[in-house]
DNA sequence: CAAATATGCTTGACATATCAACTATTGCTC
DNA sequence: GAGCAATAGTTGATATGTCAAGCATATTTG
């Protein structure tokens, strides 16, 4: 419970810095995706995967964002099913600004921890996380 | 991040556990504030500020509550602005069984580590939330 | 190669969360 | 004790998330 309390707790410090900017928590996890992925693009429901969210909700997000002038959709021609999504140089600019602000924000929430203590405490979440990978249906059947 | 995205996981997980009995997790956690709030009862803003959830959510989280007979609101005398929310019989009976599956659901997350571990995993987080609490506006503001 | 199935995404209906404005009651001030 | 501000909670409009079903394209199978 302290867990979810606490990331409640970073989630609202987050997204205090993003709001000034127009865009919440997840369209900025989606931005730094589509970043990664770089000039390939990423389809929709690939993006939903790697979100904790199902597609329906990502169709609409990425509809808001297109709409912001942030990523591009595109229709590929080798599999016309898929639609690949990009990141769009006012999304890139968006992201370089916030690469600063938003870990500076959450550092703050840190501070009363020393390096080691950051470090035993990621490793123990990351093992949180995989063994939900290993052991829970819900993860597996999206 | 992987701390927001453990405790993603974390929520998917109980919220299954949940499920079949019909309530949500923020239904599950004003169930047990309201437990421990014995006889008394609690006004309906201090379970918003138990949460991390603002007012008007609660309002209508509580007509959902008590549609379904979990728990009973009254307007006492003394003060009569403010609304006394209490837990029925049906929701306790309902807790009751929540409390052994909800921590049995979790408890396979964190199978993966020590009990030394969970104990500084603990410290940790209670590191953060209060580094918030001491510095965070948005918390303060409600 | 026609029919059946699977994949990728979208849409509509509905539940829920969020913001701003409102009512009712109380406490404070002159 | 009349008027004003503070408190507790609700309501309405709007944004967002979620479930079930649907459409288009691709793949498999007889």
């Amino acid at each position: 419970m302290g867990l979810l309390r606490t990331a409640d707790v970073l989630r609202w410090r987050i997204a205090e810095v993003l709001e000034p900017e127009g865009i919440t928590l997840v369209q900025f996890n989606v931005l730094r995706i589509l970043r990664g992925a770089k000039e390939t693009g990423l389809p929709t429901l690939e993006i939903g995967a790697r979100l904790v969210e199902q597609s329906p909700g990502i169709t609409r997000l990425i509809d808001r964002m297109e709409a912001l002038g942030l990523v591009r959709r595109e229709r590929p021609r080798a599999d016309r099913r898929q639609v690949l999504c990009h990141i769009e140089s006012k999304g890139l600019s968006l992201l370089a600004r916030l690469d600063t602000t938003v870990p500076q924000a959450s550092e703050v929430l840190f501070a009363g921890l020393s390096g080691a203590e950051i470090d035993r405490l990621i490793v123990s979440l990351d093992a949180i996380r995989s063994a939900c990978a290993a052991r829970c249906s819900s993860l597996r059947k999206q």
